[in-house]
DNA sequence: ACCCGACACTCACGC
DNA sequence: TCTCGCGTGG
DNA sequence: GCGTGAGTGTCGCCACGCGAG
């Protein structure tokens, strides 16, 4: 059982408000040590409210911004009016009445015409026409850099009460420990209840949990706080002294502030701030961090100490992505620091297949090309990478949904939290093994047939149940050997994250001679990607059929 | 499993 | 007047 | 003309109602 979270029914008409009690309750109870007295105690005060003003509570902090206009609050399933709720929530600090806000802020919450009406004073000065837009409006507003003000010394003449949510922050920490991240959140609730996410039953016990320390929550949302200011367009140097220092206990967090270093060395280098984004990227562990690291280098002239690192980083590459792109970084730098070229791995070369089709209204190439291929005894189906994710996210379900310490803590995991830590496949080897194993005999097509049926439906990270009908795993079943799922299985478990994209478009089965082939479809203007093409020369080196498929519009006349 | 990832499409460069 | 994008809610 | 490196756009429930333009 997933302890003692459950979705409340939408029969309730107060559903939001049980399932918001159900997170706290859960994350009060198991996860107290990593909030402060302070934090406990507000939390307790909840209890002391009215039904219906915890409800409305909810309802704002489910809403977007900490600013509400009584007059857009409309919820009769309150039973008590909205500012009434409102007066009680005031009363015990949850909210504040008629708060300060920015001139910003406030054209956020009136409407063109109330601005308008509202600002007639400070528009005059601007001298701006009539119809300016608000857009216009509020940049000329900015420029006067006003003070903030009360809501009703805004605009006096308002029939309308403002409220501002306090505690947002707290109800943010809550939901980020609860879920271990901050993108899902209490409408995953809603989702399962109304079906259209199902998730794995994982038993899991209260002591599984996203975070063991308080320290490592507030670095996430440091880190947050950070992405958020860069996202707003904050000059990437400002954000820079901000970010947390290196810490590798925690690989996770670490591999978060490896991707916001990236981020703040993209904004960095698109500014023109060169010196930043090299130490960003320098300092970053994300996967393409040192190659943008290395292009700049070498965009800035400075040959030798790109070529230096260059040679470093072939030595411990993270990820094949990385090694194909630093020969070709080598390629180019060998001759500028009078180095002999990396030797050019002689690599086979992928089939290639050339149509001139009618450009269909609105279907893609690859839908063209299907119909083209697609035959009676050849069906041709445009499945990427879902059919062998498919394959293998079903013959390994019971590995990836194995109940891990701190692989599941929550009852809406569409994988184990750690899937993409280095040491994932190491805790799960014996059942990869197992999985793999069932390759060696026919086992396997059971034990897929039979999660199939099972499992259908219930959400995986590596199954999209759309693209696995029953027809499609069965011709696969049937023309796919063995031997090739184990090659390319073993393949992914060698990187899931890298390795599980650039399959080719196409799968066209033979099934009278129990083979296939797979296809990359590329029209006009499109080209190979450096994974797919490893995926290709994968198989090329395995012997499975692969070709490329090159398009050419037919003229139409 | 984090405003992402996985595609194709687009523009821009240096040889 | 209509179209588009966004926030909301089940 | 090529090979290459970047950046953009789309989609991930779906129906609604509002406000901007
Ligand atoms: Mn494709
Ligand atoms: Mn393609």
């Amino acid at each position: 059982m997933n302890g003692r979270i459950t979705t409340a029914s939408l029969d309730d008409p107060l559903y939001y408000l049980a399932n918001f009690e159900t997170v706290v309750h859960w994350v009060a109870t198991h996860h107290g040590d990593l909030l402060t007295y302070d934090e406990r105690t507000r939390l307790d005060r909840l209890q002391s409210l009215s039904q219906a003003a915890r409800a409305l509570l909810v309802r704002l902090v489910m809403r977007s911004g900490e600013l509400f206009r009584l007059s857009k609050l409309n919820y009769p399933e309150l039973g008590v009016p909205e500012s009434e709720a409102l007066d009680e929530l005031a009363a015990d600090g949850w909210t504040e009445d008629d708060p300060e806000l920015a001139i910003d802020e406030l054209f956020r919450l009136l409407t063109v015409a109330e601005c308008r009406h509202a600002l007639a004073p400070i528009l005059a000065d601007c001298g701006l026409p009539r119809a300016a837009s608000k857009k216009a409006m509020l940049t000329d507003c900015l420029e006067l850099a006003p003070a903030p003000r009360r809501f009703t010394d805004w605009w006096p003449d308002t029939d309308d009460r403002l409220v501002a949510l306090h505690h947002m922050a707290l109800f943010d920490r809550i939901r980020l420990m609860f879920f271990g991240n901050l993108r899902q959140s209490w409408s995953d609730f809603v989702l399962v209840e109304l079906g259209h996410h199902q998730y794995e039953t994982v038993p899991f016990t209260p002591d599984s949990r996203a975070f063991q320390q308080r320290e490592a929550v507030d670095r996430y949302l440091l880190m947050q706080a950070c992405r958020d200011r860069l996202e707003g367009g904050e000059p990437p140097a400002d954000i820079w002294p901000d970010i947390p220092a290196r810490d590798d206990s925690n690989p996770w967090l670490e591999s978060r502030r490896g991707r916001l270093l990236m981020e703040l060395g993209r904004q960095a280098d698109r500014q023109g701030d060169a010196e930043l984004a090299l130490a960003a990227w320098s300092d970053s562990g994300h996967r393409e961090a040192r190659l943008r690291h290395l292009r700049l280098l070498e965009r800035q002239g400075r040959h030798q100490e790109a070529w230096d690192i260059a040679l470093s980083a072939q030595a411990e590459p993270r990820g094949d992505g990385e090694a194909q792109g630093l020969e070709r970084l080598m390629r180019r730098l060998a001759r500028k620091v009078d180095q002999a070229p990396p030797e050019r791995p002689k690599r086979p070369s992928i089939p290639e297949m050339h149509l001139t089709l009618p450009q269909p209204a609105a279907a893609s190439v690859e839908w063209a090309v299907l119909q083209d291929l697609d035959s009676e005894q050849t069906p041709v189906c445009y499945v990427e990478n879902t059919l062998i994710n498919g394959l293998f996210g079903l013959l390994c379900w019971p590995a990836l949904f194995a109940p891990l310490p701190g692989a599941f803590f929550h009852p809406f995991h569409i994988a184990p939290a750690d899937l993409h830590r280095e040491d994932f496949v190491s805790r799960r080897q014996a059942l990869f093994d197992d999985c793999l194993a069932a390759l060696d005999s026919d086992e396997y097509k059971d034990r897929i047939r039979r999660t199939w049926g099972e499992k259908h439906g219930i959400t995986s990270a590596f199954v999209a149940w759309p693209a696995l009908s029953e027809p499609v795993l069965e011709l696969a079943l049937h023309c796919i050997p063995a031997a090739d799922l184990k090659l390319i299985f073993q393949r992914l478990l060698r990187d899931l994250r890298d390795h599980r994209s650039g399959l080719p478009d196409l799968i066209r089965f033979h099934p009278e001679q129990a083979r296939y082939d797979l296809i990359e479809v590329k029209g006009p203007g499109d080209r190979l990607q450096d994974h797919q093409i490893r995926w290709l020369e994968f198989c090329l080196a395995h012997d499975i059929a692969v070709s490329v498929c090159y398009v050419r519009w037919q003229e139409a006349d």
